[in-house]
DNA sequence: AGTAAGACTGTGACCGGTCACAGTCGTCCA
DNA sequence: TGGACGACTGTGACCGGTCACAGTCTTACT
């Protein structure tokens, strides 16, 4: 670790200090530092051994000015609900999108929008150009957030298919309809006749999507009064499926749209008598590290957050550059378990 | 929301864009953006009005270039293993921390240190002053992290006791010891005689100061033959569940230094065919938002953390500016549910 | 031999703020 | 009436990079 002996007053060494060190000019640095095009290579040499000793490191805010652009980019939170928060593979997301950032030189912050003050805030503070785009974590059609990324033509990456913004948000995400018809068609052959669905919120891709897949490879079996809609959260499953069983108790099996929705639908069938899986099969989506704990542990759909974060970093990137503005799906697997 | 008028080439408006349209000097713009001492009420009236109307925000990078401050704050996760992203509480934390930070019109960035080269990036980055201070999320004694902040003399708030610095960086924490001392008393006076205790790593403020606290309570009925160490882990509660039975089968009660490792040893206990609370009763730390979902649902220490998070921007705002490096310890509540 | 092209280098303007300084008023007091 | 002081304002240097431009020195080609 080079400790600077003072050169100037006691202040962070600068492209200049490395200068005058290498015998350069200022210039010469600036172009090691980038790349090193039509450097000599004595320059060079100078240039690299004056930095090793100054222990220079670039100002960013410095660069930021010159350039344009912020080498950051932002991670936006816009669930009012802390549901996002509460599920653990949030975490395992937005560690994978620190990581990825990171490796590739960047600064990843955090944002959150929540409410309209701090949405006016955030928006303000991407528009400003703080960042250079946004890894956009949001799932409902109404999100304002949405309209304005999209006006301020901020470069952005949804994290699953942004409703409303399908063709104009470039957007990773899994295959919502393929991996319902998975699930589907594994519970069809289990051999259950009478398959229950708890959905998320129509307004969200992974309530709408999965719930078309889910009919798509249900067909002439498919009854639309074995259809609930849940928020994602637990309690909304447990209630989702105390209707369910209200209107059809003779369900053999019960496919939610979320793990926590699954295990709210677990607690009302041990409520209900019911044995799961002898009684009633139930699935879940998304594999976070609930499922696994649950009693009986859970067969789910796995999503590939690892995968997810990593992409959604590169076609940001891509995205920056003005390069292309594709999406990016990805398949679920099946993770077959106890409870199903 | 202003549009701007493409004053110059269709560029973001400059403070001198301002201070033309106001007809002032850019100067008279600076200071009414700051504070706006010695400055007549026409020229901010002014100034103010062009500001809407062109639609100005402030360059930060300029800002950060002119003053030396960064104005943001790292959110810095050195933990390897990914306990922490397991764990729901983290989520609470971090966004308690991007909405404390925002809320003063700084911006959160998220540093990854998990292994070397991490760390690497990570120390050069703040030690650039990228960032004008760090909430370190940290626990164990050797994190090399630690030394590099103190000796870069890093402002910084460390979450939790910071083990072997605990003089020298200031720290928001739960009260440790009185919360297992609360723990283990209430465990006494439902009339338990042989209460086990689960710790944490003794290298982390957690494994250390709760069995303290733990053995401290329990006075003379306290037998270091019923502690077992786990890492946080539900698998390591598991096992110490095991190593605890296997030792002494006459155990009555078990407190876990976390809820996960609380629901480990609940699948010991059923597998040995043991019911709780009626045979031994369990208890966790954190009220993570796990323990209400386990079966029986958990009695558990809960800790504060949205006001953890508060704190720890609060005081890091006044490391930064140079005041007081008070630390902040805070008293975590006893909720009872039905497991103990 | 003359010139053009290429490799390399230094110079200085510029990004958009902040801040120290100097200057212009008006007011009040000796 | 003159000077001191306070309120307010404008000017320009500066933060630490980038980049366009001009200039020098080889080398190669006609």
């Amino acid at each position: 670790m080079p400790v600077a002996p003072t050169p100037n007053g006691g202040r962070k060494p600068t492209i200049r200090d490395v200068a005058t060190v290498a015998g350069v000019s200022h210039g010469t640095v600036s172009r090691v530092l980038n790349g090193g095009r039509w450097v000599s290579p004595e320059a060079r040499e100078a240039v690299e051994q004056a930095i090793a000793k100054t222990g220079y490191t670039v100002n960013r805010h410095a660069q930021a000015l010159a350039t344009g652009r912020a080498n950051s980019i932002a991670f936006l939170l816009t669930e009012p609900q802390h549901l996002l928060f509460a599920d653990p593979t949030f975490s395992i997301l937005l560690r994978g999108a620190a990581e990825s950032t990171a490796g590739r030189g960047a600064t990843l912050v955090l944002l959150v929008a929540g409410n309209d003050a701090e949405r006016a805030n955030v928006a303000e503070y991407v528009r400003a150009g703080h960042v250079d785009g946004v890894l956009l974590i949001s799932s409902h059609e109404a999100d304002p957030m949405l309209e304005t990324l999209v006006t301020a033509s901020i470069p952005t990456v949804a994290c699953g298919i942004p409703l409303g913004f399908r063709g104009e948000i470039p957007h990773v995400s899994v295959d919502e309809a393929g991996s319902a018809r998975t699930m589907a068609k594994y519970l069809v052959r289990q051999g259950h006749k009478r398959i229950a669905m708890i959905t998320g919120p129509h307004d969200t891709p992974g309530g709408r999507y999965r719930l078309e897949g889910f009919a798509d490879a249900l067909g002439d079996q498919f009854d639309p009064a074995l259809v609930e809609e849940g928020d994602y959260s637990e309690e909304s499953g447990a209630a989702a499926m105390r209707r369910i069983l209200d209107r059809a108790s003779d369900v053999d099996a019960v496919f939610a749209a979320s793990d926590l929705m699954a295990a709210g639908a677990l607690v009302t069938l041990r409520r209900a008598g019911l044995r799961v899986p002898e009684d009633v099969a139930v699935a879940g989506f998304d594999d976070s590290g609930l499922a696994e704990r649950l009693d009986p542990p859970l067969t789910t759909m796995r999503q590939p957050w690892e995968q997810i974060s990593e992409e959604m970093v590169t076609l940001l990137q891509q995205v920056v550059a003005g390069g292309m503005r594709k999406s990016i799906t990805l398949p679920a697997e099946l993770i077959v378990r106890a409870s199903a």
